[in-house]
DNA sequence: TATGAATGAGTTTTCATTCAT
DNA sequence: CATGAATGAAAACTCATTCAT
């Protein structure tokens, strides 16, 4: 008997990612899939149920990522000031460097179908609690973690998203985001 | 003859939106869009090329909308604290009064055949201008329009689309936004 | 060992002609088919060569079950009256009993492609030798054991396999039935 | 605008029963009737919802015909004798001459998921007209209409579907066939 | 023997688009 | 202009069967 291969299923999730990246969500067929996988469109459904199972289970893992990414970027001993840029730049870091994964995550987020699945306030907690701790310590303006989220991350994004169309001044963009949200959070 | 075409266009654009909003982009075909819109499916292409130039035009056009509705949310007169929570304000009421448009534009943003065909910058000028008054006049911050975009409006966009999990906290959480949003903008 | 395989073979095809009753002919698969005997696909073809040849192999096996069974509901010193009740109850308890190979049997005789495999009157034989020792004797009208399978059982299949249209009258036709075919046979 | 074609859904029918004959209900794809019929799988679909619904269709409509055809095969001045023979050579020969239908609706009628949808019962009754008037005037036994189907129809059916085993004798056993149930019915 | 993975060829069905009126 | 019919191409998915263990 053949074993299940973990690689196999990588392989695919990784083709799907790929494949949203180039052509989009609706552009995404699972024989294409299969193609860029280099498997039969039918092992897919050795993996998954369906397309849609597929998707969710992709989103579910994949929206988890940044979150962990983040995590490693960030230092218990950094300064509030350090921790901020950290979590800018690791977040906008990450859309360059996962640029695949990012843009699954954003394209499932708007799509009605995916969106109730996961909720992206649940994975936000770690990456926060530096900040909770300065806040606690009153070196930090006290906030909820969903203005957190809204202030902090959301702005990336929308960078993330118009990298393209920002060119070279990118990286002023980010510097100039970045004191704007130390002055904005710091006491 | 020429208003009853234009009613049609518009039926088959509106037909458009409210399917996006219900199934998604990938969820939507033409067929679909023809009977939501009660014409024929080959009526849709006396008004458009194809589906694409059809989704390619409307999202042209809606993406200027917020940006109409925060033009008439906000008047030459108002403080910088009020400007601020207009524009704030304004656009989630637009995210709640036009859901389907509002939809629309955030799933097509992240589409990428869609995305490179509009620049979100190129419509947020006049909504800023009240803005850039008072930055000329040193009571507001100087900061480029991408910032502006990315710290008054992205927030607002994050909260829109998580609306359902805040459920009843949402106006608390838009209060916060918009006191953090002022502090951070207002010398 | 012997003895585990065959009950493995038995289970096969019990899943067999249980899916075919639930689902038809048409939409039993090997895989539910594997499924429902709890064995690997695989495995079916460790027994069979082919879908179609498990079918034939069972169609056979089973097309004669009804007429062993209905050997067991008829004794020698039945009088010509009794034998023909006997005959017409028991194949109606039969089909009850016995729905699904009942089912089963039905839907190969129609299948063009299984329908030769088998041939009807060849199973017959014992089934009828007391009414040929009646009809030898000259108490029971002669005719061919065609037209004995034609009204004596036929009948009782029609009755059976609408069953469920007839609700509570089930039991007044089949006596009805019974009445009528003993006048048609005794003299 | 093409008109809907009376004539193309025609074609449609008479492939699928067609095929259906020869390669039984489940060697029968969507893709061999278009095939058959001579247009594109597509279209089978402007006609029908689904594979399942052309079945039941086509099995509601041909479920009757070979009682419409019954009618024309009887006459209100026959008498009793030729009564019984007129409907049993007449479905004999209908088995024979509509071969294609006969065996599809013997078919559709093992069928699980078809066999609800069309009552065999509810479309005998003005074939058995002419019986229920001697019946009432004490020519003929008296008995239900179930099991007049039971006893007239389903011995016919029998022979017909081992037309090809009976071989040269077919007619004899008809003949036999005959006589049994003309001595059955009449007083 | 027994198996779950794997698959080419098929399934049913939908798609975006064009045709004929 | 407007349309329902028509369709080639492709969608999602299932099939009977074989492979590798």
């Amino acid at each position: 008997m053949r074993l299940k291969d973990e690689q196999k299923q990588q392989r695919i999730k990784e083709a799907l990612i790929r494949l949203i990246l180039r052509e989009g969500i609706d552009g995404t067929s699972v024989s294409k899939i299969a193609r860029e996988a280099g498997v039969s469109p039918a092992t897919i459904y050795v993996y998954y149920d369906s397309k849609e199972a597929m998707l969710q289970e992709a989103f579910r893992e994949y929206a988890h990522q940044p979150y962990l990414y983040l995590e490693n970027c960030i230092r218990p001993d950094m300064s509030p000031e350090a921790l901020i840029e950290a979590i800018v730049r690791g977040y906008y870091s990450y859309s360059i460097e996962h640029e695949d994964i990012f843009s699954f995550v954003e394209q499932c987020s708007r799509c009605p179908s995916l969106a109730a699945a996961v909720c992206e306030k649940d994975c936000s907690c770690d990456v926060f609690s530096g900040i909770h701790e300065y806040q606690r310590r009153g070196k930090m303006r006290g906030c909820s973690d969903w203005t957190l989220s809204a202030v902090l991350l959301s702005p990336v994004r929308f960078m993330a998203m118009n990298r393209s169309s920002m060119a070279e001044e990118g990286e002023l963009h980010l510097r100039e985001l970045i004191r704007i949200l130390q002055d904005m959070l710091l006491y």
